[in-house]
DNA sequence: TTGTATGCGTTATCAT
DNA sequence: ATGATAACGCATACAA
């Protein structure tokens, strides 16, 4: 299973009988060699079972063919889909692409800092709002690189991303157009921009539809499930309930979702929640969520093909791509109590 | 922000006025470089930022201090938790970690094996239960390597995973001792061995009990939420219903849990129904799921742990390591109705 | 069309 | 304690 050492350059040619450069020429510039000896160094090949060692092509070159990609959170439900959208826009190139998982840990971050550093990757694509490499940052040397998601505040990247005002809008003119009047935003965060950004199209909703003040509730969340729960428990002990939840992501609308069902109502008959993002599990909740879909593979295919622009031009075409995200609408979304 | 030309060697050492050989010493050895040059390289160092170029090293050492970690799926919800495991063992042994996603596709592996051929990596951590690397794999020089979840068919490669048969043993146990006597076990596939695995734990409970196998319920599935459903729905048309739906993973319980509301039952007191690996929403479905606990950032400490025994001796000290899983009791399991 | 020779950035061997 | 240099595997400028 395991040979001894890998073959080399040089065993292929002394099989093929040839020059170690007709062998890398026979490999990389085929016209530019006879076909008699092309057809001896691929028997060669073929023999030893040679692979060209990337790291020396790479260190010869002073680049190589594969992307970095750096998450602080892989197990984030939307970074699986985006990255199939990567990968094949990657592939389709001749580039491959290798995954790095920061934490949100500036220490691990260094660590694909020097693999950056080495040349051994050509471009980096980013899913963190921020440039993960803590100090260093500075005197860093980086390779073209694109942010998904969120621009990256301390880098002057372009990204790409969704149109989360315009997507929060179209959630709450939904909401709105059934009939709501007092509307709780749940999970107002300032870390993530995308949420920010939701927080938006919320209020613009609400302005554009008169809404009082007194009828907006915005509750603070860091979108997990738990937060949900929580700020629906809080909601109800102060005895502040909205008719309609609108949630900055599915995992906020699920813990709601949760937290209502444990009280025993029924949505949508009483009550009328939103979610933001269509995770997976989205349409399996009972009710189904009705969401936001983010666009994910088209997200990911995007930002690959950004960065090979940066790779080919050097200048970045444009410096923000929004993608605008559909409705979906299932079933947790009726008309208030109030009008039944 | 992007610096011309990233700093070598010597650069430092013209810095230093030093030799390049002192440097490469005051970084890998300064026990062997005087105080006072150490200290000249050491400001050099700071100067130019220098970074070793980690490509040229390990080209020149013939191994890295990376560990490649190839999956098939990044978005199993086991992944992400076991990676942290793996990830933090890595680090305290001063190697880093990069993933590989193959989408089960073999082209695909194929590209990692070749970042293994050219020793970007000094070992290899494989999720799936064979060798991604198709046809390739046989004249492959595979660094050492060591599965987790399942065994790796086609290579003699140790694993650490989980004992599949003992918590899905302790599962059936419950049920029985709540009084099921007919129960249904829900997802059933030899593609897994994890899953046959589980499939024989149940088995065996169900024969110490002496439950005949008329009251033995197996439907087959793929592990998805879908699926679950779609055998619910199928018991249900042929009038075979159990008391309880013991099903192969969380997923295919969220199925079950999810048709069951939908036809307006109450769980635990209708049917009952447990999961097995305790996905992060087990918890938060209504009911609260009753399933196994993956130890998932243990199998992560101990495959990378015994991934670097490995690395050291060369012979894998034991073949397979399979941890206990814990049952985690929450509120989907009741005594069978006809009991009441 | 093919071969020779150089250098990419390191580390290790051998002198000094 | 330090320096000069070879070698890791490859791609290419230049010579033939």
């Amino acid at each position: 299973m395991s040979n001894p050492t890998p073959a080399t350059i040089e065993d292929v040619a002394r099989i093929a009988e040839v020059s170690i450069a007709t062998v890398s020429r026979a490999i990389h510039t085929p016209e530019k060699v006879a076909s008699s000896t092309r057809l001896k160094v691929n028997q060669a090949i073929a023999i030893t079972g040679y692979t060209t060692n990337a790291m020396a092509r790479s260190l010869r070159l002073g680049r190589s063919n594969m992307i970095l990609v750096v998450a602080p959170d892989i197990g984030d439900p939307n970074f699986s889909n985006i990255l199939v959208g990567l990968e094949n826009e990657a592939r389709a190139r001749g580039y491959g692409i290798l995954i790095g998982h920061t934490q949100n840990d500036a220490q691990r971050g260094l660590e694909y800092l020097k693999f950056l550093n080495s040349n051994q990757a050509a471009g980096l694509i980013l899913f963190t709002g921020v440039l993960p490499f803590g100090h260093q940052t500075m005197t860093a040397r980086l390779p073209p690189s694109v942010g998904v998601f969120e621009p990256v505040h301390n880098g002057g990247i372009p990204y790409v991303g969704v149109d989360d005002i315009a997507g929060a809008r179209k959630v709450v003119d939904l909401l709105l157009a059934e009939g709501h009047e007092k509307i709780a935003f749940i999970g107002d965060s300032r870390t993530r921009l995308a949420y920010s950004r939701r927080r938006e199209g919320f209020e613009a909703g609400m302005n554009a539809a008169g809404i009082r003040s007194e009828n907006r509730i915005v509750m603070p969340g860091d979108g997990t499930v738990e937060s949900g729960r929580l700020a629906l428990e809080q909601l109800f002990m102060e005895d502040r309930v909205p008719t309609a939840f609108m949630c900055v992501n599915d995992q906020t609308a699920i813990g709601v979702l949760l937290g209502l069902n444990a009280r025993g109502y029924n949505i949508p008959r009483d009550y009328s929640v939103t979610g933001f993002d269509d995770v997976p599990l989205a349409g399996f909740m009972s009710p189904p969520l009705t969401t936001i879909r983010q666009p994910r593979t088209a997200i990911g295919k995007r930002a690959m093909a950004l960065l090979f622009d940066l790779l080919a031009d050097g200048e970045p075409p444009e410096s923000e791509i929004l993608l605008v995200p559909d409705l979906v609408v299932r079933n947790s979304v009726g008309p208030p109590k109030t009008l039944r």
